[in-house]
DNA sequence: GCTATAGTGGATAAGGTTATCTACATATCG
DNA sequence: CGATATGTAGATAACCTTATCCACTATAGC
């Protein structure tokens, strides 16, 4: 259902959402999210484009969120990476035939479902202090 | 969400549900769903291994549904020719860790509503007469 | 049986996503 | 200013999905 692109880019963010104190190194990010580090960082430039994320070049510099957890939800990170996927029109394209048939109209209303639910799950709650932690980081990385 | 095989699998079935008196050939199938011929032919071979659709070679010959449209869902299709694609475990795979962090419990709960809808859909829930045709078929190819 | 028709299977190509590498630009710190 | 640390950008490779092609097999009808 999600590119291996937008899996990252969450994964990413939420790191950064768990420690706002300072910024992440590309290098920190990879190895805590297990995300192929030079990949990562192609993913990182899309999340900056998108205005999600800040970085800071040269020593002491890094990756930041560019706001709030609260104000930050799965499919504002999913369309900073992701090209929009609802079905809009029948895929066959044919003219003059504007509405979806039955097959397609189910097929739509599942991904409108999904859309709602990742426009409506905030960052911020994908940080609940609850047993299982976030990313699933057992050991943090050395760093 | 669906890969385009799925997409496929599911137009092919649809024209044939449509058309129960007779078989439909690859060719005939290939030009009502405007799917490449030849992939077609793979996508229909998984379907025929599936059993959920008979090939019948020779002169006359072509493919029928296996059985009616309304003992056959959207995801006994999508089954036939994808992967399951649920999150099982966290992708990140660290062992000692069984359950999902927040982030995958999520996109697996959005993944469950998805393959629920599918599971509930007959094709036959997609052959209704409305003004709409399933399909979108406006004017039948020549076949 | 012969022939035309139709599905089957294998090899291969085209295209997109994912991944890697390297040179470069920019910032901090001394 | 120089050295080091860090993100940026482009070229390229690896891989998987999608697509094409062609030779082969099976069936129906004559």
């Amino acid at each position: 259902m999600l590119s291996q692109t937008a899996e990252y880019a969450l994964r990413a963010i939420v790191c950064l959402a768990e420690q706002p104190d300072r910024p992440l190194t590309g290098q920190q990010l990879a190895s805590r999210t297990r995300v192929p580090a030079g990949y990562l960082a192609k993913v990182m430039q899309a999340l900056v484009r998108a205005s999600l994320v800040d970085a800071q070049r040269g020593k002491n510099g890094g990756f930041t969120l560019a706001c709030a957890p609260a104000r930050m939800t799965i499919l504002d990170v999913i369309r900073a990476v992701d090209a929009n996927r609802r079905i809009r029109q029948c895929p066959l394209g044919l003219k003059g035939h504007e509405r979806l048939c039955p097959l397609h109209r189910r097929l739509n209303e599942a991904l409108e479902h999904v859309e709602r639910v990742f426009a409506e799950t905030r960052i911020s709650d994908l940080l609940t202090a609850a047993p299982v932690k976030p990313l699933c980081e057992v050991a943090p990385a050395h760093a």
